[in-house]
DNA sequence: CTAACGACATA
DNA sequence: GTATGTCGTTAGC
């Protein structure tokens, strides 16, 4: 390596934007309910590079104000940019408060990009003999790249690739960096709205650039151009122009690079841990720790350094003959054997414990005794598999004291394991011992295939997390770290990664199995201390123990029961529907002149825009294909046969590969039915979700779709299913919630509400509606749920956008309570940060605040929506529970086997039919009482589809 | 082999 | 305009 002095120059909201999008199916939400993605992903990228290059100088560069210059030549400038997300605007002034504890410089010229300040002090630097690179992963920079000028890209995956002068030659096909200008001003740039030339691609840029080197040439020589292509930038000479304009990186801004200021120093600690804390950044902050010690300290704790933190007693011991005492007697762990910083992550490792297993039979006896003893449990089990129904129990951990518990390992024979497990069964089904656990829902079901009832009161960390924080993941892991500081044994540390050496639960030492076993029972023992309260300050408890506690034993019983499954007529519709598609596919081929990949996104809109050319200027996707989706494609369906043939083919596609094709292979072979799972949650507004397979989205809407629903039929003769629908529960709700009478009346007197509603908009009786005023009346009714506005009614009517600012108007004026309640609830979220439904299951709003219209306008549809969603799910949830006890208390042979959002679906003894129509409706109807009545239609039939 | 994306199924 | 889950294709590891 060169002795060179090294200049790292970061480019801020580069960093800042890819590491928010690196979070975005998961954001980081502390426990104060902010979403730090964006900081966490930018300190990640700044400390990573820190410590791999260790840097003698260092900035990082902001925008400010955009740049005045560009927006001057060409107004659209970087203006169909989205939005910036809540979570990056929070972000800038914590990452320049942590910068400036860091003693890192900030570079923001106002007017100029972070691109024009970056090129100026690299060109800078460079002439006082530096070598700079360029943190960042916008190509836009490779321009830049000389010598000793690099780009410093983080790639997916993580790590790092520099750009020096032959990277950049060989990506771009260029002979000099500098062409990189002119290769985005021929090919334009979506995400920053430079035009480039029109037609032009990626491909199309490299092949003129490398005949004519340049811009200039270029459009100097379109006479040697040929067809469309010379028209269209003959016609465009100015735009290309301009495009190369906008894409040039500036190298005259008023800034100055002053070496010593550059230069890395050690950063203020106890500031940058103050904002690290307030930020509930722990692991980050035992990174930062690790970054700066070692390079000048050797005192710092490390948590590799495994002599020094042993010196806790490590107690994982098996207890033969002979160490009876130490199941009853008190075990002394020392509380102050943490040698390590207290910021680092707590482990196993360095936590003192008392895992302890229990194999011999004297010793299982008197554990269980010990064990019947207690009056609040917690436990987990461990199984060969993730699938409850095939899953053989492996062991099971108990824990009821922090720091201690016991680990009951399983034989594999399977008589053995039932003798074992029924040594356990008084446990289990004691009334008066408190069982604890982390979903416990899965081990319910596995304990119910060995024929053990869990009884008593429950208590599920993930449910109680669930109700806490529904917007954050509950998992085990993220729970211990966030709530206890501390980082269980992996799951894939101790079986491998999944895929294909992974080992079984069974093929772990039994030393392991009981470290990660217990610990899990231990951890998830701590976690209901630590939320017991949280739910008591969140005022939730009530809703815990009577909804989601009582309901997960319900679905477990629903999961375990499964459905029926025709396959026989599924495997008949799935030819017919070959037939078909393959009908469809020659047909398309013969409309296209070529044969492609229908499913193809990609291909289908070269094929559709580019070949046939059916629009003028087509829509693209922000990833710059042709949108192909299916309101563009309707819209063009009358004026050309081939996009109905593809809509069709696309239909049936998904049907018979969703569907048709998917259900059969999701029967599980030991039940000869299919079981689906569901997720209690996942779903902020309090709804179920269900999945492998999900069945709450079987086609209802197409015939040919509704046909899949003749696949779900009773287990047998004797049984017939029975489908109860809640009938516009959401419309009830925020009719009785907005105290709006007329709406309420309407559904009193068993009025037909969308025609109701459509006879008040449109002044007309009754009977004189037509049938599209009833149509967009029902539009602006379910509008109302989802939090309305004029432009996404007209997107979905017939109707202009002042048509529908219009109808909008009236449909307020007939209901003027509904507008007080959105407004209320939009007020009430301000105030609290959260919105809630009947039952007060809260919904938190961080966005509701915001500066940014659009991402204000959806946090308020969303503190419309979610009391709306949410008290529908709640009631149909305490319905089920209901029903579920009623049946159990009544030993009908009767079962409860799906819920769709407002549909619950049973199994029906036909003897019991009679009683368990009124059993259901009533239940149903009465779950929660309103100022409206609810009203539940029932439907009986040989098939799902025949039910409704 | 995995992850992102577009498309599309439901309430 | 709300809330989900799954499929095939494609790009990148």
């Amino acid at each position: 390596m060169s002795d060179q002095k090294r200049l790292f120059l970061v480019d801020a909201y580069a960093l800042i934007f890819r590491g928010y999008y690196a979070f975005i199916k998961n954001p980081r939400i502390n426990s104060k309910g902010v979403d730090t993605s964006a900081i966490m992903g930018f300190m990640n990228s700044l400390l990573d590079v820190i410590k791999r290059e260790r840097p003698d100088h260092l900035a990082v560069c902001f925008d400010k104000g955009g740049s005045a210059d560009r927006v001057e030549m060409f107004e659209a400038y970087k203006a169909n940019r989205d939005e910036t997300p809540e979570a990056i605007k929070i972000a800038v002034p914590y990452i320049q408060d942590i910068l400036k504890a860091m003693h890192i410089p900030i570079m923001v010229k106002e007017g100029f990009e972070a691109d024009d300040v970056i090129g100026t002090l690299s060109k800078q630097a460079e002439k006082e003999g530096y070598k700079t690179f360029m943190v960042t992963p916008d190509k836009d920079f490779a321009q830049l790249v000389s010598e000793n000028i690099f780009m410093y890209r983080p790639v997916f995956g993580g790590g790092y690739e520099t750009w020096g002068i032959p990277e950049v030659q060989k990506k771009f096909e260029v002979k000099d960096p500098l062409q990189v200008i002119d290769f985005l001003g021929m090919m334009g740039d979506s995400s920053d709205n430079i035009p480039g030339l029109p037609g032009v691609g990626e491909k199309t840029a490299k092949k003129l650039l490398a005949e004519y080197g340049s811009m200039e040439n270029l459009l100097a020589n379109t006479h040697e151009l040929k067809g469309k292509m010379k028209e269209k930038i003959e016609g465009a000479k100015e735009l290309g122009l301009l495009s190369k304009k906008l894409a040039t990186i500036m190298l005259d801004v008023p800034v100055t690079f002053h070496a010593k200021d550059f230069e890395l120093d050690q950063p203020n600690l106890p500031k940058v841990t103050e904002i690290f804390q307030e930020l509930e950044f722990r692991q980050l902050l035992a990174n930062f720790e690790k970054t700066f010690a070692t390079e000048t300290s050797t005192e710092t704790t490390s948590t590799s350094n495994k002599t020094e933190i042993q010196t806790t007693p490590k107690e994982t011991a098996s207890a033969g003959a002979g160490q009876f005492s130490l199941f009853g007697g008190d075990i002394s762990t020392s509380k102050e054997t943490e040698t390590i910083s207290e910021f680092t992550r707590k482990t196993v490792e360095t936590t003192s414990h008392f895992y302890q297993s229990v194999s011999s039979g004297m010793a299982t006896k008197l554990f269980i005794k010990n064990l019947m003893n207690q009056t609040s449990v917690c436990f987990d089990t461990e199984t060969t598999d993730i699938n409850p129904i095939t899953a053989q129990l492996v062991g099971i951990a108990f824990s009821w004291e922090v720091g201690k518990g016991f680990y009951v390992p399983f034989p594999e024979h399977k008589d053995e394991a039932q003798a074992l497990i029924e040594q356990l069964r008084p446990f289990f089904e004691n009334e008066h011992i408190e069982k604890i656990g982390q979903n416990l829902k899965y081990d319910i079901k596995v304990l119910a295939k060995y024929n053990v009832e869990v009884k008593g009161k429950l208590f599920d960390t993930m449910l109680a997390h669930y109700l806490i924080n529904p917007d954050m993941r509950h998992n085990m892991d993220v729970l211990a770290e966030t709530y206890l500081n501390y980082t269980p044994i992996s799951i894939e540390e101790l079986i491998g990664k999944k895929g294909k050496n992974q080992l079984s639960m069974r093929e772990v030492s039994l030393e392991k199995q009981t470290e990660y076993a217990v610990e899990d029972a231990d951890v998830t023992l701590q976690l209901k201390e630590h939320f017991e309260k949280e739910l008591g300050d969140a005022n939730t408890k009530k809703l815990f123990d009577d909804i989601e506690i009582p309901l997960l034993r319900v679905l477990a019983a629903m999961e375990l029961e499964g459905i029926n499954l025709d396959e026989k007529f599924l495997n008949s519709l799935s030819a017919q529907l070959e037939n078909d598609i393959k009908s469809l596919e020659t047909k398309i081929y013969a409309e296209a002149g070529e044969e492609f990949n229908i499913a193809s996104p990609k291909q289908l809109g070269d094929i559709l825009f580019d070949k046939l050319k059916l629009v003028d200027k087509p829509k693209k996707t922000k990833t710059g294909q042709y949108a192909t989706g299916e309101d563009i494609l309707s819209y063009l369906a009358k004026d050309h046969d081939i996009i109905q043939h593809i809509l069709d083919f696309r239909g049936l596609s998904k049907l018979k590969s969703t569907y048709v094709d998917a259900l059969p292979t999701q029967v599980e072979p030991s039940t000869s039915r299919v079981h689906t799972d569901y997720m209690q949650t996942v779903a902020a507004t309090g709804r179920l979700s269900s999945n492998n397979p999900n069945l709450q989205n079987i086609p209802i809407r197409t015939e040919r779709g509704r046909q899949v629903r003749k696949a779900f039929i009773p287990r047998s003769k004797d049984y017939i299913l029975l489908a109860a629908d809640y009938s516009q529960i959401e419309l009830r709700i925020i009719a009785a919630l907005s105290k709006e009478e007329t709406m309420i009346n309407a559904f009193k007197n068993g009025e037909d509400i969308h025609a109701s509603t459509a006879s008040k908009v449109f002044n007309v009786p009754i009977g004189e509606i037509t049938r599209e005023q009833r149509s967009n009346a029902k539009t602006v009714n379910f509008g109302i749920i989802y939090g309305v506005s004029a432009f996404g009614l007209s997107n979905q009517t017939d109707l202009s956008r002042s048509e529908s600012k219009e109808l909008i108007d009236t449909y307020y004026l007939t209901y003027p309570k509904l507008r007080n309640f959105i407004n209320e609830q939009i007020d009430f979220a301000r105030e609290n940060g959260y919105v809630q439904t009947v039952l007060g299951r809260r919904r938190y709003l961080n966005d509701i605040n915001s500066r940014n219209a659009v991402v204000r306008g959806a946090a308020e549809r969303n503190a419309v929506n979610a009391p709306i969603q949410g008290s529908a799910a709640d009631i149909i949830k305490i319905a089920m529970i209901h029903i579920y006890e009623k049946l159990q208390a009544g030993n009908f042979k009767t079962k409860m086997l799906l819920q769709v959002h407002d549909e619950l679906v049973f199994d029906v003894y036909k003897p019991e039919l009679e009683t368990i129509k009124t059993l259901v409706k009533t239940e149903m109807e009465n779950a929660y009482a309103l100022e409206v009545p609810l009203d539940v239609e029932l439907g009986i039939g040989n098939d799902w589809l025949e039910a409704h």
